[in-house]
RNA sequence: GGACCCGUAGCUCAGCUGGAUAGAGCGCUGCCCUCCGAAGGCAGAGGUCGCACGUUCGAAUCGUGUCGGGUCCGCCA
């Protein structure tokens, strides 16, 4: 339950209807603009709505005149303890114990499932992410977007829709045939060939090795001719080969996409090039035309040339972009408009696609396009991920793939393991810069925001352990638990601490919304730092310790909270992929 | 030259998509270990939200301009 939406319903299905009815506010008066939110500052109330100040309008009333007239409204709700006008006319809420521990019961009958809601209405959406070229291993950049474009499709779940996990495979392009030339340099080797140095242009990696090997061993010197009688095959093997080590490096993360597109197989060879534009031409989008050259500074070898474009300026881009390349091929571009083209086809009006902030200068030409195709009715969202740098004791770690010094995403997580890389990829907002720091992700202490949060729930799991054993009289499963006598939850720190976990399902609904995955992480921090501190206050004052020897009730309703913590803190663990530590070892 | 992202406390970052006296951690200052885990805890100091206009009951949040940093910029994907 979204308490704050609970109350909004209560504005908008009772409260002003009834004083419609009672002539005291005009028929029709738009509500749309009313918010009930928690006031930043606690001192203000539980839970504050903005009712009188957007609808004094509507009402020709000023706004403390109409919180005047809503006031004995609120007052008489039943869970409401106490009801006052305070600024400009927001009208503050303060609610019952009682309520606050009917929430605790909540989340105790609900358990893992507390926070999920049915907002997505069961409503498809895909989610693109990773589709890193299939030409090598994949670096930690690649697995921020993995990270992201998971958690992101985990939290979209929870919250009711049917979300793709997608993986666009850039299979048809000229650096497929490096590849290829590269492995095949790689077989020749193999062969016997000496090869001294790998010339420019092609991927000097020795993760090819044994692709050109096996090639060797089943083939011999089937490939040795011409470079047309290999290709296709070496390309097909070699894509085949990296796709195989890229899942592999996906499930050392925990992350599986539910489809591959291929670029080459899936859309190219399909048509949908021509499909997709044949639609972009009949509304008149396509044309033959000589763009401008980009001002400042000027490519050495540019001239004007008349080129097929896409009129996407019209959809707010700044020019209009190319659809084929000099020698006729489609360009990229063009590619993906169709791989657009074919997910709205296949029923996802909704699309997110998580890329690497050297991408963004082609998110307004891609959007255009799916606006263009739609007739604005897709959505596509594009997450953009910053760098990630890593370093180590403050130091940082220098990556040139040329010295040899290029760190692999599978170095980094067998070095500090899934959970922890997981967790700080998701402790910044994606569009900013992230620092990886090997020495401070796997510190064991309060400044490691990976180690406060498991901490908090291994913690609890071991108040409950114990209790099972120190205090047999209490009844430790959650339908009791949410039987205790939780009126017994007085104390201001503990109070507090429920309104945090009543506060859930509201974080989750906007993070979902605004697709930003790292809110909860900040929100784990913020749980994690009261649950330690409500501990705490136990060692000071011995009353508030969580199992009482002699009050066996006092304690259930105590637990019932630990238990509501772990409960709440597991389950943002879970949407981040994160499995909740038991302990801390 | 243009586009996109970012400018919030000494540092690293949040800020619920327009709300009230702008928050957290680190660092700094001062207190606190006979305790279900001190691998910490409590409290305090510290900010003209880059700058200037504008929109309105109300702006860190929206718009325009401007300054600073990053990324990118016709046939690479």
């Amino acid at each position: 339950m979204n308490l704050y939406r609970y109350f909004l319903d209560k504005i908008r299905r009772e409260i002003v209807p009834a004083l419609v009815a009672a002539t005291a506010l005009p028929e029709g008066i738009a509500l749309d603009a009313v918010t009930v939110e928690p006031p930043r500052d606690p001192s203000h109330g539980d839970i504050s709505t903005n009712a009188a100040l957007v609808l004094a309008k509507g009402a020709s009333m000023p706004p403390r005149k109409l919180a005047d007239l809503l006031l004995p409204s609120f007052a008489a709700l039943h869970e409401v303890a106490a009801a006052e006008i305070a600024g400009p006319g927001f009208i503050n809420l303060r609610l019952k114990d009682s309520f606050w521990h009917a929430r605790l019961a909540d989340i105790l009958r609900a358990g893992s499932a507390y926070g999920d809601s049915n907002a997505g209405a069961g409503k498809k959406v895909n989610i693109e992410f990773v589709s890193a070229n299939p030409t090598g291993p994949m670096h930690v950049g690649h697995g921020r977007g993995a990270v992201v474009g998971d958690a992101l499709a985990s939290l979209l779940e929870k919250v009711g829709f049917a979300v793709t996990r997608e993986y666009y495979v850039n299979d048809a392009g000229g650096q497929v045939d490096v590849l290829a030339r590269s492995v095949h340099l790689r077989y020749r080797e193999a062969l016997g060939e000496t090869v001294d140095a790998i010339p420019d242009g092609l991927y000097p990696g020795e993760y090819l090795i044994p692709v050109g090997n096996a090639i060797a061993v089943r083939d011999n010197g089937k490939w040795r001719g011409e470079e047309a009688g290999w290709l296709a095959q070496f390309r097909a093997t070699a894509i085949s080969e990296m796709l195989d080590l890229i899942r592999a490096d996906l499930a050392l993360l925990g992350i599986v996409h539910e489809t591959f597109v291929s670029e080459r197989r899936d859309i190219v060879e399909q048509g949908k090039i021509e499909a997709a534009l044949t639609v972009l031409d009949a509304a008149g989008l396509v044309y033959v035309g000589i763009l401008e050259p980009p001002k400042g500074k000027l490519p050495e070898d540019w001239e004007p040339r008349e080129q097929t474009l896409f009129r996407s300026t019209r959809f707010g881009d700044d020019v209009d972009r190319p659809l084929r390349k000099s020698d006729g091929t489609w360009t990229y571009f063009a590619a993906d408009i169709a791989y657009h083209f074919d997910k709205l086809q296949r029923g996802f009006a909704d699309m997110i696609d998580v890329w690497g902030a050297d991408h963004g200068g082609y998110v307004k030409r891609v959007q255009a396009a799916v606006t263009a195709l739609t007739g604005g009715q897709g959505r596509l969202d594009v997450k953009l991920c910053q760098l990630v740098s890593l370093s180590d004791h403050g130091v940082p770690v220098k990556m040139s793939k040329r010295a040899g010094t290029f760190v692999t995403l599978r170095e980094v997580v067998e070095q500090v393991g899934k959970d922890v890389f997981r967790f700080v990829m998701l402790t910044r907002r994606n569009d900013q810069p992230l620092e990886f720091d090997f020495a401070k992700v796997v510190e064991q202490s309060k400044d490691n925001p990976v180690f406060y949060v498991q901490y908090a729930h291994a913690r609890a799991r071991s108040v409950l352990r114990l209790a099972a054993k120190d205090m047999p009289g209490v009844a430790l499963d959650p339908a009791s638990l949410a039987r205790a006598p939780l009126d017994r939850l007085a104390d201001s720190s503990e109070l507090a601490l429920i309104r945090l976990l009543a506060g859930w399902p509201r974080l989750v609904e906007s993070a979902a919304e605004t697709h930003e995955p790292h809110r909860i992480a900040f929100y784990l921090q913020e749980l994690a730092s009261n649950f330690h501190a409500l501990w705490n206050k136990g060692k000071d004052t011995a009353g508030l310790r969580f199992m009482v020897a002699d009050a066996p009730e006092l304690t259930a309703a105590r637990l019932a909270l630990v238990q509501a913590v772990a409960v709440v803190v597991a389950s943002g663990l879970t949407v981040f992929g994160v499995e909740p530590a038991e302990e801390m070892r």
